[in-house]
RNA sequence: GCCUGGGUGGGGUAGCUGGUCAUCCUAUGGGACUGUGGAUCCUACGACUCGGGUUCGAAUCCCGACCCGGGCCCCA
């Protein structure tokens, strides 16, 4: 084998394409059912769109290059930053709110691993225009509806920044994201260490502990006594009072923290088991990007799932379609080939292509699945019909293309 | 970038305490079978991931690279 697949992407055979094809089309007819119209972006873009939202630390983790004309361009690590910009540059005067979803290919120069892959699928969904915990919860509603169309089920975690970050405005921005990140981490230890290292308040890391460790029915009575009476607690009550509504079942978890600084709001992440350590196949939350990008200032809200993770561990599975063979003989090959084009117009159907034999057509269908065999012999020719076989009883029966092509698109 | 386990025909394997044509199963192509399918038989095809080193001799031992699995970092 000379030449081999750069490492971390991946072939898929037709076997694997008909489940993919199958699971997105479901991803696909949930947010249409919710209102989404499907966009896509360029599989590049100028570099800055992610350092510009990510900082300069992604860059070892992104495809870029210099093309013919001295531009840095990345291959999309990820879809939300290409969203945002399709919005500022062409969308800004649309009327709101504009609900989005996309399907497409991203690429991250990562070590691989289980569900990890340099070229991965991301199925995502974004609503722009709105800072509701309307719109949070319909994304969240959303995300759990598209995984169960799925056959996927997940353990959904919710969380708001706001609120920890209310709790931390007195601290300097570069450390606050630093404590986030801990948070994010949950690393207790080193948590406490930097906090002693900025000599932060001491009742503030109280609370500070006390509201990232909560969890369990009474969460939020006991975040709304460490935090007060404050903006985004109301939100977040809001959002869960609406979750309610949906239906779903969900953990407050006010320790996520998405690992980045944009998020602005609700977060959420859900997890699942059987993906070893990689177990998040989906997050998101409501963010302000639109501005980084030199538009206004605009609310937004979405998330990502990792399709290849999806498909690591769902149930679902297409039916396998019907197909049929037409076989023939040495002297009725050419009104064999007339008879397939006619009956594909209503039924998958095969027809020999390697010269082989009567017995090795027959052969063939049945290495194949197929559920019928049509006889195209000069027998059955000059009576102006074809032999119709069942693979499954054997029988066998006489008849006109028409009715064949009837009986078939049952 | 780091740690860890592993790479033998398309798939699955034996050999791996160095030494006959590298084993077996399966898949695939052709044939036995000139108008009827999962069987059988024959035949063809096809592998030691790559590069160095040790040795008279390496699939086997050593080193490195590449790739795969799992984990760490990261996870937009």
């Amino acid at each position: 084998m000379e030449i081999q697949r750069p490492r971390g992407t991946r072939d898929f055979l037709p076997g694997e394409m008909a489940k993919r094809r199958y699971i997105e089309s479901r991803l696909r007819e949930a947010a249409k059912r919710w209102g989404y119209g499907e966009i896509k972006t360029p599989t590049f873009e100028h570099i800055e769109l992610f350092t510009l939202k990510s900082g300069e630390g992604i860059l070892g983790e992104i495809y870029n290059f210099k093309d013919k004309g001295d531009r840095e361009i990345a291959l999309r690590p990820e879809l939300t930053a290409p969203v945002v910009r399709m919005y500022v540059e062409e969308l800004q005067r649309s009327p709101k709110p504009l609900k989005f979803y996309y399907f497409d290919n991203c690429f991250r120069y990562e070590r691989p691993q289980k569900g990890r892959f340099r070229e991965f699928f991301q199925f995502g969904v974004e609503i722009i225009g709105s800072s509701r915990p309307e719109s949070d919860a319909e994304v969240i509603a959303l995300a759990v509806e598209m995984l169960k169309s799925a056959g996927v089920r997940g353990d959904l975690h919710v969380g708001h920044l706001g609120i920890v970050r209310t709790l931390l405005k007195d601290i300097q921005p570069e450390h606050q994201n630093k404590i986030m990140r801990l948070v994010d981490k949950k690393d207790d230890k080193g948590l406490e260490q930097f906090l002693d290292e900025i000599n932060a308040p001491f009742e503030m890391r109280g609370r500070l502990f006390r509201l990232i460790g909560l969890h369990g029915v009474n969460a939020l009575q006991e975040a709304r006594e460490l935090t007060g009476d404050i903006e985004a607690m109301s939100q977040f009550e809001a959002l869960l009072d609406l979750l309610d509504v949906y239906g779903l079942e969900y953990q407050v978890d006010l320790g996520i923290a998405r690992g980045l600084d944009y998020y602005t709001g609700m977060v959420f992440e859900i997890y699942c088991e059987g993906l070893g350590a990689q177990n998040q196949v989906c997050g998101g939350g409501s963010y302000r990007l639109a501005q980084l990008f030199g538009g206004e200032d605009t609310p937004s809200t979405g998330y990502a799932i990792g399709f290849d993770r999806v498909m690591e561990i769902c149930q679902a599975v297409p039916e396998m379609e019907k197909r049929i063979v037409v076989v023939s003989f040495e002297d009725t090959r050419k009104e064999a080939i007339v008879i397939a084009k006619k009956l594909r117009e209503h039924v998958l159907t095969y027809i020999d292509v390697m010269g082989r034999k009567f017995k090795d057509q027959i052969s063939y269908a049945n290495t194949i699945g197929a559920s019928h065999v049509v006889i195209v012999g000069k027998n059955e020719l000059d009576a102006g019909k074809v032999a119709l076989k069942d693979m499954k009883t054997g029988e066998q029966e006489l008849l006109a293309v028409e009715e064949v092509a009837e009986r078939l698109s049952e």
